[in-house]
DNA sequence: AAACTTAGTGTAAAAATTACACTTTGAAAA
DNA sequence: TTTTCAAAGTGTAATTTTTACACTAAGTTT
């Protein structure tokens, strides 16, 4: 199991993802269900979110994409850090470091990992589990259980992060396909704000915003009176916003 | 000289601090002037911001806490985390490996650094130069030149984190002695903000708020009327706002 | 007594935010 | 073919927030 890790893995610096992705409905999170658990024999059910050591003369951003790409196969999609987390107890649970002992050189390593984060649209990648991944899985944000290491602090960190983004950059298109309706980035900014925010007030201010496009297409195969489907012009929001503007 | 280090520290971890004060007018960062220039005879004019290895056991913020009190006597203050720096160039400019390869044992190695910001009242802490640094002082954030390291991208990363707190949080009292005027809290607003902010419209926001709390004392020995002075009063903070405030 | 410097004060116009309910449209079911 | 269902789409009035802007007050120095 060993002859996966490189010698040129730094043994203290690691990074860990945070992947979001929305359904349409609910907002998601990436987590990989760490292979060894069952030749390992050790009650273990947590699970993790996609992250490994860096290598030595690796940018931590070049890094979390690698390691994304080589436990999940989901490649090119842009990461933003979230800080770094450095507890110095941090692997300490029982069941990480049976784990970790099974598969580092260094499992006794003082390790610090720097989180990192971003938003797909499921539909747009397809996960192929590797490496140490024996399963990758979309969890409910809301139903997540207790994660190996302290990966729940990451992952709050993460959403934070993620409602930061979402009040001041368009990250929100990238959930959502090329052409949605405004339903769909209503239910997304609703979902992902926890809130109630105004159904016609959302709509009338984004639309105001002047970077939706309008197209003649809409919604099909629905039950019911067809939305009308618009694009988000990514240069109307350089030009208009600049930096400082306020989404919701 | 590298009797300094100690064995526990991780070679490949480090904390930088950027901290800043105010002196009434101008916002000032501390800046530490490396000791060993002149014996390495090389042409190092830079300044740094106080930063060192971690060491194995200790947390992130508590590394931070220990190499600034180290370096500058400057204890006891809040350090709030900006962000990790990792790239593997960072350590690479010339100067910088002369004096790594003076005083750190591997001075090779791949180091990250955690980037920590604090807010404190200048008049508050006396600084006393020890370890490395030669001499500390008080840089006119406007007036900082080449750094080494990576210490400027930092120190701009800083200064965002700074803002973005001085926004949403009541950071800016930090700066301020126990009793201050309202044109105090003016000018510092105005000169970190960096901006044009209305002189009246911002008196009446800020008393409106409802946690300045006006005291019978007066500025004394100004040669013009004197201004009279306010306290914060955290817990009126905390009651009114509870979390999302926006100061500015 | 005059000059200087900063403290302190109010208002009106514009813009943004909020709360709120009915009609339209297409598909599916009766 | 008519009815029913589900979500789409639409407007206004009241309130609050934001902005722009200029003079008087008070103490010190000359």
């Amino acid at each position: 199991m060993k002859e996966r890790m490189h010698s040129q893995s730094n043994p203290n610096v690691s990074v860990d993802c945070v992947v979001f992705g929305f359904d349409g409905a609910d907002l998601k999170v990436l987590l990989v269900e760490r292979e060894g658990r069952d030749n390992l024999n050790i009650a273990d059910d947590t699970l993790v979110l996609p992250g490994d050591l860096i290598n030595d003369k690796e940018d931590l951003a070049a890094a979390a994409s690698r390691v994304l790409q080589n436990l999940t196969g989901i490649q090119k999609i842009f990461l933003e850090q979230i800080g770094a987390f450095g507890s110095p107890h941090r692997l300490t649970k029982q069941r990480d470091r049976v784990w970790l002992e099974a598969i580092r050189l260094n499992p006794e390593a003082r390790v610090i990992t720097v989180g990192f984060f971003a938003l797909i649209n499921i539909k747009n990648y397809k996960i192929k589990p590797a490496g140490f991944a024996k399963h990758v899985i979309w969890e409910d944000y809301k139903s997540v259980g207790e994660l190996g290491f302290d990966h729940n602090e990451i992952l709050e960190a993460g959403i934070h992060k993620l409602r930061d983004r979402l009040y001041r950059e368009p990250v929100g298109f990238e959930l959502l396909p090329e052409r949605f309706s405004l339903h769909q980035l209503y239910t997304l900014y609703n979902e992902i704000m926890g809130g109630e925010i105004d159904r016609r007030n959302f709509r009338r201010r984004m639309l105001k915003t002047g970077f939706l496009k309008e197209t003649d297409e809409y919604q099909a195969g629905v039950p019911h009176k067809p939305a009308r489907l618009y694009e988000f012009v990514r240069e109307e929001f350089e030009n208009i916003s600049k930096n400082n503007f306020k989404f919701y």
